[in-house]
DNA sequence: GTCATATTGATAGTTCATTACCAACTAGAC
DNA sequence: GTCTAGTTGGTAATGAACTATCAATATGAC
């Protein structure tokens, strides 16, 4: 089941990876990947996730409203911060801390995300200097 | 555009929705208002959602990985707790707060979603009895 | 270099949520 | 009650994300 071989392709997503300090979406996996091995399709990079993520090697993040994005594991918690103009998605490091005071009486609370919505540091930059 | 004729079948679309206390999907809603009106088709409810939502008497509530839901507009900020076993979907009074302080440096932060994952009472409570 | 086979890439297929279509029904003005 | 046009319901169609298929390619042991 395990993989045999190591090929350009599996090595292009892996640094893809790497380099990514933001959880990315398989679409854009598949263009940063794209830019060492050309003619990368797909189906490699879907193929790619799925065995990572067997692996353990990879998380998923899934935020409301958009397609599951990954990014390596083994990060500390943290969270999330989704720019509503580009639609990049980036970590933020500090957590509101303990939320198990919100949840209702006798309701066994195991997690929690938080999600940030607004502009990212561009797009705000953008947005000032249009106006 | 606006609505010209009073249904029963919107008139028990919109019963369903005032007695839900949490966020509900389409399939549910379906479900709940299929009550009173049995024959009711899941494309009027379709049809339902998006005109009240269109006219700001509902508010979309996405959650990572799942189908959009849907709750009465105007209700006080709130956030959300998912259950994993029932899949159902609760509202938490509560809210950490300011999180301003989460977001990047220089990134302009809008809103805010907190999600609780876990076990509902009902389920807890299941599981407690199983074991 | 040779070769067996693991891996890839193009694309068809699948799944799920949602929407379009349209004939049949029915609310409500008269 | 009549009648017109707004609504409905069954279902086909759509769209998006993801997966299966399989012939062609390329890895790596020899």
């Amino acid at each position: 089941m395990a993989r045999q071989r190591q090929t350009r392709q599996r090595a292009a997503i892996e640094q893809a990876l790497g380099a990514s300090h933001h959880p990315v979406s398989p679409e854009e996996l598949h263009a940063r990947a794209r830019r060492k091995v050309p003619g990368l399709g797909i189906a490699t990079v879907y193929r790619a996730i799925r065995e990572m993520t067997a692996e353990g090697l990879l998380t998923v993040v899934e935020l409301p409203g958009a397609p599951a994005r990954h990014e390596l594991a083994g990060r500390a918690h943290h969270h999330h911060f989704a720019c509503r103009q580009c639609n990049r998605v980036f970590e933020v490091d500090g957590c509101p801390g303990d939320l198990s005071s919100l949840a209702p009486r006798g309701f066994a609370l195991e997690r929690h995300e938080v999600v940030l919505y607004g502009l990212c540091v561009e797009c705000a930059t953008e947005v000032a200097v249009a106006s």
